[in-house]
DNA sequence: CATACACATGCGTTCGCACGAATGTATAAT
DNA sequence: ATTATACATTCGTGCGAACGCATGTGTATG
């Protein structure tokens, strides 16, 4: 399901393409803090929860993230590419992305949402993610 | 015409649609050569005129490229971006992509047409590039 | 002025992508 | 078993992007 179907590793025009979207560079972005379960994906970018979940497929199929199953919820994380080159392409673009201010609300909300103590409905039972950067 | 028309600098997820294109990557490659006429870009691809002229013409409207008349002749060269954050982004995938055998052809082609004796047909009046790196 | 050359652009088609809406699937709770 | 929750996928649609082909524009040359 969420292990790799098909492709192993992305190449190049592959990775700029599953790059130049804007959903897809908000959900990378926030991958960067750590692992994540897509509820919160879907609350933090407020999209409806198809779009986020396609969108992931999409990077899964690329081999840019992994997900992980446990229980109801399906984590994901930020796959490591095995070409250094490409790595390097990710690592520019997610930097580049990070100076603006669309990322930086959502980096701003994922935190609140991490920290807060009344959590909205969407996110009461969820496991709390454990926010590595 | 071949001056900015509207765009001077990109946004990151617009610089990454422009770099998403296999031909764009490699017109852009071949630019980091130095100033290139648009008839040698043409022989190098192979691919048809209007094709080449449409995508220098995308990367031109973009600000990634700047395009100047010469008499019959139009040489382009790689802009400088002025987000330094942009430019590691382009940097990283022009780097990337110069792995590629694709590339490395391209660069080969390039390198024997301007030093040939023989010109095609196509370049014999055109003004030999001066190769820069 | 006519012609030739280098390049740009308009037009019509095709194709892929992102989306909303609906539906499907897996797991847990009752 | 039924229902709820969390997430995935399918379907149909609209829109933009890339292409081939034809034509237009600008520049030199006769």
């Amino acid at each position: 399901m969420y292990n790799r179907p098909v492709k192993r590793t992305p190449d190049l025009v592959t990775l700029l393409q599953a790059l130049s979207d804007p959903t897809r560079l908000r959900l990378l972005n926030l991958l960067r803090a750590g692992e994540l379960c897509v509820c919160y994906l879907v609350a933090v970018l407020g999209d409806p929860q198809p779009k986020i979940s396609r969108h992931l497929a999409y990077l899964r199929r690329t081999g840019m993230v992994d997900g992980r199953r446990d229980g109801k919820w399906v984590h994901y994380a930020l796959a490591k590419l095995q070409d250094p080159a490409l790595s390097r392409v990710l690592d520019a673009a997610l930097e580049a992305s990070a100076g603006e201010k669309q990322t930086q609300r959502d980096r701003e909300l994922l935190t609140r949402a991490c920290c807060a103590v009344r959590l909205p409905p969407s996110l009461a039972n969820a496991p709390r993610p454990h926010l590595g950067r």
